[in-house]
RNA sequence: GCCGAUGUGGCUCAAUGGUAGAGCGGCUGUUUUGUAAACAGCAGGUUGUCAGUCCGAUUCUGACCAUCGGCUCCA
């Protein structure tokens, strides 16, 4: 915690605590870091029961308490005041690494605190703050432990600030992908299947399109598409070491003759088999195989959210087999991928380094080696990145793809995974130029990670606005009155030989309805037909940002929109 | 899984210890409309599920199911 933001908010826990405290006397305290976007203090209310109906009571004392406060003092003591149990394992804790203990004092409240905190005096800049949500979290984030009760705000240096960031979160809660699944018929879930999407027709056109262009764009790059067993035999994840490692998260079935077999949860161990199945040779090398197989995961009941936390989901996913030194040469044309893929999106993204988890398969050797090669590989890739300590898979460790959406949040989406362990556990192995029987290395990657979770983020990203390539319907026909329906129908078919995605609205509605109902449904173009058209045999165009395009040739409009959707212009209508 | 909240027709929501209403949507009819909502009528709900209390439950209690917000950020 270092700048003035965090320091703000690190005081503004300080002051949510101080508030529960005369609140709730009774209450333990625990800890009150400053967060991403805000604070939050975990307390032991005991018997106690707090919900977000008390944040309201919360704040008022706050704003109360704070008036009173002046600067943040730190004291300095030898010997440690009175502790509940929480604190007191803090103190042991520091006192053990032989950490020096300090206090912060604000006002009559006194918290143990490293600091550092706000340097002038809290009545002057620490009143722009609103508690946001309550939750319940664990003791030091361990399931094993105590659950506390998290009270979770936000603090800015000024109103206005405080009310943009405010106004974000209403703005990402008109996006919410769910709202807007629902509303344009995209996908939906039922309760015999939590965690598994049904896609509908308007969503399954374009979970297609995106297909259609991960296969193109993979074909051209060496690719070639396979498709393996979605049920196998334990036996195989125990050779892939997903037995052993990621058991917790597979859906296992029993049959009649006994025998368990697990849906699969990745890709990898069939991929293995199919590199397998025949000797390879060097020459075959990098052996690229792609596929966009069903998974399941079993995640936890309350992890499930949306599409963006799902248990059935399908990635676009690849395998490539390489030699040792073809590992470097193939991350890059993977970040050429990456870098088509996202710009066609326009979502900025960074590069997250992960290191080898706790949880891990293989020797230290290896995975020294793993991590030596990814970190030079992703500082020379000139792209900005960070490290996810212990964030690697299992198996290796991993550049993840973080983007950024429209509202400035952060997303993990893709993947690219250096392994040399699986191919390992399958003794696969290549004749190498020298003669010799070497063991390929894998470089597993997804580019948009889950389609699922994907079209989640993607759909928040452009508020359901989809553009023209994507759009489940890209051109809604509105006729003004049913004499014009005939040539409403001439111009729909028109536009299908086209392959455009039209439909006439027939219904006998207002022209007006008509258009706010292809609005909200964010269709990109309408083309009206009244007399003017029908006598011209021209149309009216109007797009979905509203702008009136005139009368135009209907052939014309369409070798724009054929040139616009080839091109998978973003966001931008002709 | 754990903590908290929620669950009423397709959607958004109202109401009540005496078996439920509205708007939108749907259907039918009228209207034939020029750039973000024409008018009228009709249909549609064992109030998430299962138990319990009660003369009576959708309303109270319990269990379960599902959904939503969290459970990584270390004084």
């Amino acid at each position: 915690m270092d700048n003035k933001l965090d320091n703000l908010r690190h005081s503004a826990a300080h002051l949510l605590a101080a508030a529960v405290m005369e609140l709730w006397p009774n209450t333990k305290r625990t800890i009150g870091p400053a967060i991403e976007n805000g604070f939050y203090y975990d307390f032991d209310f005991g018997e106690v029961k707090i919900s977000e109906a008390d944040l309201p009571k919360i704040e008022k004392k706050m704003h109360e308490l704070v008036r009173g406060w002046g600067t943040f003092d730190q004291l300095q003591e030898t010997t440690s005041r009175e502790a509940n149990q929480y604190k007191q394992e803090l103190i042991d804790e520091l006192k053990q690494k032989g950490e020096k203990i300090t206090y912060y004092k604000s006002g009559n409240f006194i918290d143990l605190c490293a600091g550092p905190h706000i340097e002038s005096k809290a009545s002057d800049i620490l009143k722009y703050f609103k508690l946001l949500k309550v939750s319940g979290a664990y003791w030091r984030g361990s399931e094993k432990n105590k659950m506390l009760t998290r009270i979770y705000g936000t603090a800015f240096p000024s109103q206005k600030e405080l009310d943009d960031y405010l106004n974000m979160l209403a703005e990402a809660e008109k996006r919410d992908h769910k709202r807007i699944g629902r509303e344009m018929e995209l996908f939906m879930f039922h309760e015999s299947a939590p965690g598994m999407p049904y896609w509908l027709p308007k969503g399954m056109v374009f979970y297609n399109e995106l297909i259609k262009f991960w296969r193109e764009e993979h074909q051209k790059r060496g690719y070639q598409e396979i498709s393996s067993p979605l049920i196998n035999k334990k036996q195989l994840y125990e050779v892939s070491g997903h037995w052993d490692h990621y058991l917790e998260n597979m859906f296992i079935s029993e049959t009649a003759e006994k025998e368990t077999y697990g849906l699969k949860p990745m890709n990898c161990p069939n991929a293995m088999v199919v590199f397998g199945s025949k000797t390879r040779s060097y020459r075959e090398l990098p052996l690229r195989l792609g596929d966009t197989d069903c998974l399941h995961r079993y995640e936890l009941s309350g992890t499930l959210n949306g599409l963006l936390r799902v248990r059935e989901f399908r990635q676009d996913d690849a395998h490539i087999f390489v030699s040792e030194d073809q590992i470097e040469q193939e991350f890059k044309n993977v970040f050429e991928i990456t870098e088509k893929f996202y710009s066609v999106f326009n979502m900025p993204y960074r590069f997250r380094l992960g290191n080898r988890p706790d949880n891990l398969m293989g020797d230290t050797e290896t995975w020294d080696k793993a991590e030596k090669i990814l970190e030079k590989i992703v500082k020379d890739s000139g792209h900005e990145y960070f490290v996810g300590q212990n964030e690697g898979a299992f198996y290796g460790p991993k550049i993840d793809i973080m983007m950024k959406d429209a509202l400035g949040r952060d997303w993990q989406t893709g993947t690219i995974q250096l392994d040399f362990q699986i191919p390992r556990n399958f003794k696969l192995d290549y004749a190498a130029a020298d003669g010799s029987q070497k063991t390929p290395v894998c470089i597993h990657r997804v580019i948009y990670g889950s389609l699922e979770r994907f079209i989640g983020i993607l759909i928040e990203h452009l508020a359901g606005a989809f553009p023209t390539w994507l759009a489940p319907v890209q051109v809604a026909v509105l006729p003004i009155a049913d004499r014009h329906l005939e040539y409403a129908r001439s111009v729909e078919s028109a536009l299908k030989s086209a392959d455009i995605r039209a439909e006439v609205d027939d219904r006998s509605e207002t022209l007006s309805a008509k258009i706010r109902d292809a609005q909200t449904q964010k269709v990109p173009y309408m083309i009206i037909v009244g007399d003017k058209e029908v006598e011209a045999k021209k149309i009216a165009v109007r797009t979905r940002g509203g702008r009136d395009l005139g009368q135009l040739d209907l052939q014309k409009f369409l070798k724009d929109i054929k040139i616009e959707v080839e091109g998978k212009r973003i966001g931008k209508t002709i």
